[in-house]
DNA sequence: TTGAAACCATCGGGTAGCCGACAATCGGGC
DNA sequence: GCCCGATTGTCGGCTACCCGATGGTTTCAA
């Protein structure tokens, strides 16, 4: 990914996200008009846990890490954002300050709508409130799901599982990626595990023959033996 | 609590939902209008997960457990919602099945607006649209903040969070209740805790002096040591 | 009044996952 | 091509929490 884009590549790569494809017609344009493509540099802030809210961003290339950081050294982190999703719209409909912080984990390019923008569109068209809240419903999904399998279910699975939401995008439908880029670290924030566990789960996976592990990337070589792993009592192939 | 209500009592009683509140005067009387209220006996399902949706609830007397039985007997206990909160919303944004199961933990009075009713009132007014988008997002908040709790905190100041939170009606402004009606064992399923962990952490907050243990009730003492406790590394008093 | 069900209190062994430490390996920049 | 930071692989001790078990208390309904 290199310069920036036409308005009709910027369409076509936002209609890779399921839920803009799934807006209107009407709202994918304005949203196109009213938005900006940004640029972050590895390692820049784009907001943290307070700020008031900016609007709403979507990842069109690149990686953004939403995290928070405790008072004692840990971080606790949320996902890792990739091309092609949409955050940052809870402050959107509360307007209080956001709950996460959210920087560029490598050169990325945004796409930016302000919350001026945001405000006038939701103005005319009110309606859009109730696609804006679909972005909220999946990710209420997904965190309850995170903090059920997190009650329930036994490390391995949990890591199985994470992969496997991973390697779908985070719900965005499509062919599942195979090759997923994350250093052992980030997988053991996310799931609030030691990276020796994760490690010692991850080669356990490989000898199973469900992975194979590269230097901070993972390759899924038998979706269904994982899938089998994801679950409590692994049908002990 | 006896028999039904009257158009201003049922009001009086939404109004202390600090949502129900904030919302416009014209949409506080349409769903006051548009709804029933529903008595329901001790154990009896609501709905359970994977349920088509049928509408919005609000608890108005008694308690409803919002939960989700795992393959193995364990169950991951969400919350139990006390009067006056909604649920239920998730559905009514995104048309897919419901997330959790819903039973009655007690013999409780529900109002509940269907699915149809909220439809039609959504056709006429979209701007609710936005109005409905703060119970998510409210939940949402709830959700991120149990997901990181669970990653970086320790069992004991867990504990004292939830107590806290419960206290304040999961986020209901208002005074603090004092004495919570809960058995451990549900508070255990709540944190992800075993019943052991939960009763020795009280006993050891009891001797602090800030809470009272009583049969299924906790008794707040002292909310300010209750805080200090809250914290990663509490102010050793 | 009495019995049963629900809940609390507490003990002790077992273990999953944490933590610190250290070595080996990879990869990008100069 | 070399070096340094980032990442993986692995060990051993430790401990917070789990789990089964047992007994006591409270509540409520028959």
């Amino acid at each position: 990914m290199t310069a920036s884009f036409s308005s009709n590549e910027l369409a076509a790569l936002l209609e890779r996200s399921a839920w803009f494809r799934s807006a209107p017609a009407a709202m994918r344009a304005q949203l196109i008009e009213a938005g900006r493509v940004e640029r972050l540099a590895a390692g820049q802030r784009l907001f943290t846990r307070g700020d008031s809210d900016d609007g709403l961003y979507c990842v069109l290339d690149g990686l953004v890490r939403i995290g928070a950081a405790s008072s004692a050294g840990k971080e606790a982190l949320l996902a890792v954002i990739e091309p092609v999703n949409w955050f940052g719209e809870i402050a959107l409909f509360d307007n209080r300050p956001r709950t996460h912080d959210a920087y560029a984990e490598r050169d990325s390019e945004l796409f930016h709508v302000s919350r001026a923008a945001l405000a006038a569109l939701l103005e005319r068209t009110p309606e859009y409130w109730h696609v804006f809240g679909l972005l909220l419903t999946q990710k209420l999904r997904l965190a309850f799901d995170a903090i059920e399998e997190a009650a329930l279910l036994p490390a391995a699975p949990r890591v199985a599982r994470r992969l496997l939401l991973m390697a779908g995008g985070y719900g965005e439908p499509g062919a599942l990626r195979r090759v997923l880029k994350v250093p052992q670290e980030d997988l053991a924030m996310m799931l609030a595990l030691s990276r020796q566990t994760i490690n010692q789960v991850l080669k356990q996976f490989e000898t199973q023959g469900a992975l194979k592990l590269g230097y901070a990337e993972i390759e899924i070589t038998d979706v269904q033996k994982l899938r089998a792993l994801a679950d409590l009592n692994p049908a002990a192939n």
